[in-house]
DNA sequence: CGACGAGTCTAGTCATTGACAAGTTTAGGG
DNA sequence: CCCTAAACTTGTCAATGACTAGACTCGTCG
């Protein structure tokens, strides 16, 4: 960081990338620039362009990243061999919290390039893992659709997370952390009884 | 539209909107530009910025506009009586599929004046209208805590309908109309058994 | 009836941005 | 050792958001 650069930046990319990724955090995507980021990575103006092509070449990448991370923590849980549905959505929230910017671009398909391959081939893997996620969960906790109970869990964890980061929560509920409320709401809709 | 216009546009404020409307449906909020919404309106650049002071100002008001159509789209189901929790839900879903737009935004904080009061006041009012919509259903549905009902529900809803419109469900179940589609995956979570 | 004042709109300007085009430097394989 | 491809720079252009100052117009009050 120190050090004056050679010429060559060494990791550009990813300096680039983690500069979004705190852009985001604070302020929103919409707060992206990418002579910003150039400016932070001490490059010119120019140079993310080669490495991104587009803006939304440089966000498409983010939520290739975000889908992998979230695949990830998703298939680290099923490994630990957590048999709780439940578990499984807690990952989704914690995994939505923890990496704001991820998750905010990911879900934000007017950001990127649509049909950028990497990027579908990202989402139909995650979409996968999520499905064998709840698919490996005991039959009594989900009815016999696979696919509906995917849907079922995807959506309640995923407006959740959604509603959540938005404050949209807050006013419901007492003061809790929100990954004790969303055990609790899960809880009421998959658990034995209603 | 072919009448030449006097000095005044007459309703500058509205026409405004509803090019943003149509702007945001189509390319979504990224593709706003106050200048441009004013050349559909036909009047000059720096004219918006008098009924919205800024481009956040004029997402703020199409914000507060969406929360009120929303109050107003759930109030109604309210008062026909539907006594299905699932038609609460498919009224949020459909909302969110005829008004992308006003949706769109409403959940996007980064876009708009957080705390401009109209926006505050339209946020807890529907708040309120959804909180009690679920208290006014019979208790079974919905346990005992109307904030935690609410707060299942309203994330179900919200989430199936952002993962729908970001198009994450297509892959997980065979071609069906979303409304058909969230009825029963509410179905399968707030009927009477698993 | 006429002036005036607030609200509405125009015209002009500035810094910033995304995208593009050309040129420069560097690293590493042949 | 060279020479090509990748990484980066410099320069430029149209578009944008925000701001300022001024012009028009309508309703109201004297």
């Amino acid at each position: 960081m120190a050090a004056p650069r050679s010429y060559h930046h060494g990791d550009l990319r990813r300096a680039v990338l983690d500069a979004a990724i705190e852009v985001i955090t604070a302020e929103g995507p919409g707060a992206v620039s990418l002579r910003d980021l150039a400016r932070r990575a001490g490059v010119s103006h120019a140079a993310p362009a080669h490495h991104f092509k587009d803006k939304a070449g440089l966000l498409t990448a983010l939520a290739v990243e975000g889908y992998e991370l979230l695949a990830a923590a998703f298939g680290q849980a099923l490994g630990a061999g957590s048999a709780r549905l439940e578990e499984l959505g807690v990952r989704y929230v914690r995994f939505a919290l923890d990496h704001p910017a991820h998750f905010e671009v990911m879900f934000r398909p007017d950001l990127h390039h649509r049909d950028a391959p990497e990027l579908v081939a990202a989402q139909e893997r995650t979409g996968r893992v999520l499905r064998d996620g709840v698919a490996a969960m005991p039959a009594a906790r989900r009815g016999d659709d696979t696919g509906l109970a995917t849907i079922a869990a995807w959506s309640l964890a995923h407006g959740f997370a959604t509603l959540w980061r938005g404050d949209n929560l807050r006013r419901l509920v007492a003061d809790r952390a929100p990954e004790d409320l969303f055990r609790n709401t899960a809880g009421l809709l998959f658990g034995e009884r209603g």
